[in-house]
DNA sequence: GCCGTTAGTTGAACGCGTTCAAAAACGCGA
DNA sequence: TCGCGTTTTTGAACGCGTTCAACTAACGGC
């Protein structure tokens, strides 16, 4: 796997467009009507072509998911990383990006909503875990790593490897709360980020203390092991008959 | 809501029989083929009615699943309270219950992948915090009750009063882990709760000392909030428009 | 300029979940 | 026994995601 390149599909001179503006359509309509009341007949209509050239481009209704996801994410870096430089506690450094997660997203709260469902589903290549989103999500994680390095808290080595990963985990935590959050304004969503930031912040500096080593050693190879599971591939059950063999791509 | 219990449907003498039946049927394909695989028109051509009489009995696909919550919930139910009597100690009662719940659903696993999938999503009635699924909700966390309780472990009221919801929070969050989990004979996930227990035990243990009672109650205070959160059904946003409207049952 | 190969595009079809109007079966008082 | 309301059952239809064989356009070598 990832020996031969393959000579094809040199440039897609044309293609680009194509896929561009199927994309830009769909996103488009999502966010008026939301996931499910937009159907691919819809997007390619709009667009102005068939049906079964939006599947060209897209392998299913799903894929359109993925690229939603590293859009709001480049929005939410555009928003970040400029209120970042006036923050150097860690906890604040934290609070402004759950805050402004939380902002970027609300445009979508119907729509994230079906993410996650997708997102949930072990099948699929939406799983934030899964192998075809590693791109997004380790750009997410880096975030969370600058969050932690630009802050002076000290924190021991150990735990600071794994942090960032953990408040990846906990972002995700906090986004699922968002969804099923019907308060106006999702007011108990940034209400659950003050709180739940303070206390990690009195946690990491409980766990950073060396009276607790031996239990955050414990702790923290919990976290490794969950990481390899996540990562694993191989191992596999013969189980997914069907669903692998669609590798063409 | 709930005033005016309605007079008909005094019985359902013969509409039972068939309901149960479609279940069965359904049941017995999905542990077989899978949810997926399964159509409702092969539920309803081997249970030898109409398709259009499945929908009558259950409104859609999804609501066969919650039967399965059901069920999977009673066998486990049943393998556990006896091995429970030997245990006292609160690390291995938890630890046979946690066994034990994979053991039950070990016959399930693509099925539960999809069952997840859907119980992720806010607006199906499947969510495990949603309003439908209340009596096996209450159910699954009075077991955890009574884990905590015919243990001898000292724990203060206040943890104690919160505990058993964390705990099936915690089961909840280890049968996502299960789903995802390909390796075989689920060895992996049996030692993420051989692991997690150990550590919960430890935390438990840390949180009940005196010493730690200001965090404790901060941390209790947040999950108390947590909790109202997913019960409150007011404070709606003006979304789901046709979604809310099929009150019709 | 012709031809083969690949990229791009089309429209029709399939299978599925779901809906619905209408028929059938049932229960029961007159 | 008949009529009438309710429950149960039916079969056909709709809309959607997805697939596929066939067509067209673009490009490169001869």
């Amino acid at each position: 796997m990832g020996a031969t390149p393959k000579k094809r599909k040199i440039k897609t001179p044309k293609g680009d467009q194509t896929k561009a503006l199927i994309l830009e359509t769909a996103l488009e309509m999502f966010q008026e009507r939301g996931y499910e009341q937009t159907t691919m007949r819809a997007i390619a209509e709009k667009a102005n072509l068939s049906l079964g050239n939006a599947y060209y481009y897209f392998h299913s209704k799903e894929y359109l998911i993925q690229a939603f996801y590293h859009r709001t994410h480049e929005q939410h870096l555009a928003a970040v990383l400029p209120a970042l430089q006036d923050e150097t506690s860690l906890k604040a450094r934290l609070l402004t990006v759950m805050r402004l997660k939380i902002e970027t997203l609300k445009p979508y709260h119907e729509f994230a909503g079906v993410l996650f469902k997708t997102a949930a589903n072990p099948g699929s290549p939406l799983n934030p875990f899964a192998e075809e989103s590693d791109p997004v999500r380790m750009e997410s994680i880096e975030l969370f790593e600058q969050v932690v390095e630009g802050s002076k808290a000290r924190i021991p080595k150990d735990l600071r490897a794994e942090l960032a990963y953990l408040l990846w985990v906990y972002h995700l935590g906090i986004i699922l709360f968002w969804i099923h959050d019907p308060s106006p304004k999702h007011r108990r969503t940034f209400r659950l980020i003050d709180h739940t930031v303070d206390l990690l912040d009195k946690l990491i500096s409980l766990a950073s203390n060396p009276f607790m080593m031996p239990l955050r050693k414990q702790a923290l190879r919990l976290v490794e092991e969950l990481r390899e599971a996540a990562t694993a591939e191989d191992e596999i059950q013969g189980k997914d008959d069907e669903e692998r063999r669609k590798q063409s791509d």
